[in-house]
Order: structure tokens, then C-alpha cells, then sequence
DNA sequence: AAGACGAAAGTGGTTGA
DNA sequence: TCAACAACTTTCGTCTT
């Protein structure tokens, strides 16, 4: 992820205002309007401003969103120009609805339906389409994801129909699929356990979704950093934002030194957060952190055997 | 009694011939 | 397509607090 540098002001004023109406939040904003938490959590580097609890991006600046978004100039275009209702990528039909006039003159019957048979497989697909898009809303909700994120969804969604790569495939692993991938995307990943667990479908179709569509769509989605998770699971171990800081402090010197390599983020933000919690006086068991994280106790005492070692961290119980 | 520890066997995904 | 492989899980007996 590349945070924009200042560009002349006339291209921040073109590019920039329209698009992200939260432009400026970031300085006045205090809490999470969707859960109410205080826990925001400012994000230089991927120049975002984050909820801690619910994972709510509240403000972000995000330019590079991967290589798909620019293929959707038409509708950007027509975005900045300030004519209509706002288009929103999660309506069927983008908002435009369209009303057929029946004219009872003219060849009546027949070319009805003429024009029905041919509508139908546009109507079926047209069917599933909205009903993937509430599906992706649905899990977007439970996941209390934030809008772009869904907006994001939805757009991927579109663009794998476009490409004809859903016929045949089940619409709730795809749109599962796409969710975890648009998490990642966004630097705020779910697990794919978390994923399951508001899905419809089990994991190994969503495995398969998923790597079906990073082939088909040629999507390059980066490892996730054990960083990113961390947030989220200190919230959820109910740890002050100082333990916090300092298991993101560990998990950075232990990329440093590469012991990060090869070995699954979550179990390295796992075993950071435990450390950090114990040196910080609010000791958490390893099966309280196993809970949360989904990885287990015995991951835990690996990862944090090897990070307190390595890095010369003395864990006294 | 609960938590931490670590050995050993099992599982699912990746890789390379 | 298959076998080798590494990371992770499951299971379980033992030690520590």
C-alpha cells in the first residue's frame, strides 16, 4: 500500500474531494459512529484512522486500491460529475433504475413475449446478483465491517459476474470469498475462522472461492502482517491500548530479525499480544488468547518461545 | 485445580518432479 | 499426479504455581 504524497493542490481537489466525503474526519473525528468505542487507532503508515473494537475504518486516504479499481473509470467519472443521486456500487443496478414502458400499440403480444424469453437469463442472473449483494451485506453486518469495505465487495462481486466467472459456482462461497479478500485488501483482516462463522458455507468452499478468484482475477493480495490483526484481538482480550503498542513493538523487532518468516501472522500477533500483555501486568492465559485468536495454546508457546528468546525478552510469570 | 510445558502423531495446504 | 515438506493442530502426560 502506497500512501499518496501531496500532489499539486489542483489534483487533490479533483481527485480526492468527491471520492472520500470522510476527508477530513480524521481530525475532528473522537469516537467510532458505529459502535461508539473511543479505541481509535491512527495509522500513519497506511494513513487510516481505525476503530480498535469493531475494526471501522473512520477516515482513510487510501489511494492504491489495487489494480482492478481502475478499470471502473466510467463510473468514477460520472461519480465526480455532481449530476444525480449518488451511485452506490451495492444496488443491482447501480442506482439507475430503469422503467420499461408498455406501449399498447405496436405488435402487442408476440413481441412481448419475444422480449420476455430474451430477458429471462438476464432476469435470473439479475436475481442472484441482488441476492448475492444482500449476501455480501449481510456478512458485511455481521463482520460490522465499514462502508467502503462493502462498497468494495460489492464492486469485486461485480466485476467476477462481468467476467462470467460465477456461473457454476456457488453464489455464497464467492461472495464469502470476496469479503475475506476485501478485508485483507483493506489491511483489516478477518481470520479465515471469523469468516466461517457468519457464512453460510463451510471453509473449504471459501478456500476454493478464494483461490479460484485471486487466479481468475489476477488479484495480488499481500500476506497479511501479523500487525494488523493486533488491534482487533487486544480489544477483544479487553488490553489497554499501551499492551497494544507494545505487541506491534514486538511484532516489528521480530520481522527485523526475520523470525516471521514462513510462519502464520496470527500466531505471531497471538504470541506478541501475550507477551506484551504479561510484561504489562495484565496477564492473559494462553488459552484466552488461543480463544480469541483461533490459533492454539500450543502455537502460542512456540511463537512466544521463540520471539522471547530471539529478541532477548525476559517473561516472568 | 488451573495453567504451562513439550513430545508425538495427525491434518491440510504447498511445492517440485 | 504424486510424494515430500513445513506449519499448525490434536492429544496427552507431566511439571509448576
Amino acid at each position: 500500500m502506497v500512501t499518496p504524497k501531496k500532489e499539486t493542490e489542483e489534483g487533490k481537489h479533483k481527485e480526492g474531494k468527491e471520492d472520500n466525503d470522510n476527508a477530513d474526519y480524521g481530525e475532528t473525528v473522537k469516537e467510532c459512529p458505529e459502535c461508539g468505542s473511543k479505541n481509535l487507532i491512527r495509522d500513519y503508515e497506511r494513513a487510516e484512522l481505525f476503530c480498535g473494537d469493531c475494526g471501522l475504518v473512520v477516515a482513510e486516504n487510501i489511494v492504491d486500491l489495487g489494480p482492478e479499481w481502475r478499470a471502473f473509470d466510467f463510473e468514477q467519472v460520472s461519480r465526480r460529475a455532481r449530476v444525480g443521486a449518488p451511485m452506490t456500487y451495492r444496488i443491482h443496478d447501480k442506482g439507475l433504475s430503469t422503467l420499461v414502458t408498455w406501449s399498447p400499440t405496436g405488435h402487442g403480444q408476440y413481441k412481448l413475449k419475444r422480449w420476455q424469453q430474451r430477458t429471462h437469463i438476464a432476469n435470473t442472473t439479475e436475481r442472484s446478483f441482488i441476492f448475492a449483494l444482500s449476501e455480501i451485506d449481510r456478512m458485511a453486518c455481521a463482520l460490522r465491517l465499514p462502508m467502503n469495505i462493502r462498497e468494495a465487495s460489492s464492486m469485486l462481486y461485480r466485476k467476477a459476474m462481468k467476467q462470467r466467472l460465477i456461473r457454476g459456482r456457488s453464489i455464497e462461497g464467492i461472495a464469502t470469498a470476496i469479503i475475506y479478500i476485501t478485508c485483507r485488501q483493506y489491511g483489516v483482516p478477518r481470520t479465515l475462522e471469523e469468516v466461517r462463522a457468519i457464512s453460510r458455507v463451510e471453509q473449504k468452499e471459501i478456500s476454493r472461492a478464494y483461490r479460484f478468484l485471486l487466479r481468475e482475477l489476477d488479484l495480488k493480495v499481500t500476506p497479511a502482517s501479523p500487525v494488523d490483526f493486533v488491534p482487533r484481538f487486544c480489544s477483544l482480550l479487553d488490553l489497554s491500548s499501551n499492551i497494544q503498542s507494545n505487541a506491534i513493538e514486538i511484532i516489528k523487532r521480530a520481522t527485523e530479525k526475520e523470525l516471521t518468516n514462513g510462519r502464520g501472522p496470527i500466531g505471531i500477533a497471538a504470541a506478541a499480544i501475550y507477551i506484551a500483555a504479561i510484561l504489562g501486568g495484565e496477564h492473559r492465559t494462553q488459552k484466552e488468547v488461543s480463544d480469541v485468536t483461533g490459533v492454539t495454546e500450543v502455537t502460542i508457546r512456540n511463537r512466544y518461545k521463540e520471539l522471547s528468546e530471539q529478541l532477548d525478552i525476559d517473561v516472568l510469570l
